[in-house]
DNA sequence: TAGATTGTTAATCGATTAACAATC
DNA sequence: TAGATTGTTAATCGATTAACAATC
């Protein structure tokens, strides 16, 4: 494998739903699988499926197909998760609520440490065990803990600031939830949700479908 | 405008953003823009921006640029939003809590009609203004109130039977947060939303970021 | 070995960018 | 009118699909 190859975010994007399928046939005891199966499950071509793949090297065998258990651990290792990554949520909200209680992110490995927020009125309350605690305390707590990732669960008024503070205090990355491009340096990667653009792509669809 | 022509989805993704930025530009009292100056605060180049627009109609005028309220308007019913939409949400936990309590979708025209969910202690009880029903209730409740689209904030393991039932109840679209493929007729819209995926794909660029 | 299926090259398709004539 | 900026065509770039030789 090549490390320095560049590879396109089309690829990067499929690589988690890549990842699910063969998730869920583990779980269904499967061994074995070839492109051309696996395109049928997942509604791609095969051809897509082996050049994705031999974009990282070549997992299968001629004849053979892939064998489910190693290829899902290749690209959990492609994806960074095979080993843990310390992350905090800052707003403790419903949304970033549902985050902490949604534990398969811990079970990937992503280790929520903290919850911020700057509402004195949960200093010391405990979110489905972890603990709530003042945004002034944030910057110490993130190089304290080696944080590597902030969850960004909070209005879109505050989220520019409060994202550079973060990217100051030496994080690597901001899960960015705010209704807002955060405009950083470069060196800090923002993956967004903005759920209200999902939500008016759909909306585009039930104007536009054709039947 | 040409009706029936197909607009690729990259432009579809792009027009969410648009509309934000024109809608801040607004806000900020800023009554024209050209293509030029919206690409450096959006970071894309004019020509994107010219081409995308011009899949819709020529909403600019040489020599001026675009006039920032009438593109926002014309945005907004491209996407369907100058209209409402009938909507209900399908679990009662944190994720569904958070898009009933975030008021600027029903501002946007998302009118969330109802929550759903099978836990019978929240029976009766509202949140935010909306009152929690049983699961049971949710086909009839669909076709008597007109309801388009359904949110579907439920754990995986339930989610494909939901998702055809409300199907089956004659929604248009469903916004799935289930870590699953719903696996539906082509006639219902799915927009999914894992957030799951897109946690591993922040996971992907810290461990590939080159420098 | 024969059959199956990959890895990989070539062909196609689509999306982005550049360029510029049209026009306000 | 002259300058600015669009709308649109052409050129480039990249991503997807098809095809098939390599090989298990």
């Amino acid at each position: 494998m090549d490390n320095n190859k560049i590879i396109s975010s089309a690829v990067i994007r499929r690589l988690p739903r890549y990842y699910r399928y063969l998730g869920e046939l583990m779980e269904g005891g499967i061994q074995r699988i070839s492109s051309n199966e696996l395109s049928t499950k997942m509604k791609v071509t095969a051809s897509q499926i082996r050049q994705d793949l031999n974009n990282f090297g070549g997992f299968g065998q001629q004849g053979y197909g892939y064998n489910v258990k190693s290829l899902y651990d290749e690209i959990g290792k492609i994806l960074g998760i095979d080993h843990t990554h310390n992350m905090i949520i800052i707003g403790a909200g419903n949304l970033g609520q549902a985050i902490i209680n949604y534990k398969d992110f811990e079970k990937r490995g992503f280790i929520i440490k903290g919850v911020f927020d700057n509402d004195m009125k949960l200093e010391g309350k405990t979110i489905s065990g972890v603990l709530v605690r003042m945004t002034d305390k944030m910057t110490e707590f993130i190089m304290e803990n080696n944080i590597e990732i902030v969850a960004l669960t909070i209005p879109k008024k505050c989220a520019r600031e409060i994202g550079k503070i973060v990217a100051d205090a030496g994080v690597k990355a901001i899960w960015n939830f705010a209704h807002t491009d955060l405009n950083l340096p470069d060196d800090v990667i923002v993956e967004n949700v903005h759920l209200s653009e999902s939500l008016m792509r759909l909306s585009y669809t039930i104007a536009n479908k054709s039947k």
